[in-house]
DNA sequence: CCGCGAGATATGAAAAGTCATATATTGACC
DNA sequence: GGTCAATATATGACTTTTCATATCTCGCGG
């Protein structure tokens, strides 16, 4: 079968989708498998090493969700015993707790070294393209 | 304010995401003014110049959704008269209506133009960006 | 033929996300 | 000091997504 070049194959936003989306994919089975959902998984490692603590809105920019979401996504880890809430003049600040400092760890870990078998495949161009994908994010 | 450098912030799977949401969010803002959603785009986008049609599986695989979410889209999308569905053996053939091929159109060239400023912006580097992430998403 | 497993899509109940807006807190101005 | 606009987060109604599973077809072995 033999379909001709259409738009959509060479698209930058389908390719970067598609790219994110593909290696991804063997990582969030990793979380999927331990029970964490992906959007929990960003927070943990957002949190992870910020010891001051972030606050809802930065955390929801960071982890490229809307804040709303974001507010029930932590009421969830919350009840999950992963972060706690500490109103600080308008803002609230997010910290992990000594349960999801675990957890991070954990899963930072085992992010590093699913990133280093990715970065090996593709061994001497990775530093190029952190650098555009870096580029692109602004 | 100064944060050491966090694993997130170098992570790969992260400024893979981040390039991604942050290329698209423009296009995407272009897209709600219109009143389509992101999905939505992503099935006309793919059906588009896609003469015989595409089973709903592909289009899942393709537009990066979960079966059950694509049927569902397309429910909603054949009851906005964007497409038609056909049966063919065990699959199913999506394709895209007069209205849907009208809209289709319409939004590539949108995409097009979008992504021209786009490539402009990081010039010479596109090609070979391209290629990576062609190769990244296997 | 007929039953049966595999492939492809649909569906139902529950979870998560979204949009608009309410609530809370601060800082500035009079 | 009280009012008001701006910033930050929470909440409610509604839509979309997800997970598990049901349904529908085809091809095959007996």
């Amino acid at each position: 079968m033999q379909t001709e070049p259409r738009f959509v194959q060479d698209y930058l936003l389908a390719l970067l989708a598609r790219a994110s989306h593909a290696a991804s994919a063997g990582f969030h089975a990793q979380l999927k498998a331990r029970g964490v959902a992906v959007p929990v998984w960003r927070v943990l490692a957002t949190l992870e090493g910020a010891g001051e603590g972030v606050t809802v809105g930065e955390l929801a920019a960071t982890c490229l969700m809307q804040q709303p979401t974001m507010s029930k996504l932590l009421d969830r880890m919350a009840a999950e015993g992963l972060v706690t809430r500490r109103r600080e003049g308008r803002s609230m600040r997010v910290l992990l707790t000594l349960g999801g400092v675990t957890l991070a760890a954990e899963l930072v870990a085992e992010a590093r070294a699913h990133e280093a078998v990715l970065l090996a495949r593709h061994a001497g161009a990775a530093p190029a393209l952190k650098a555009l994908l870096r580029e692109i994010a602004g």
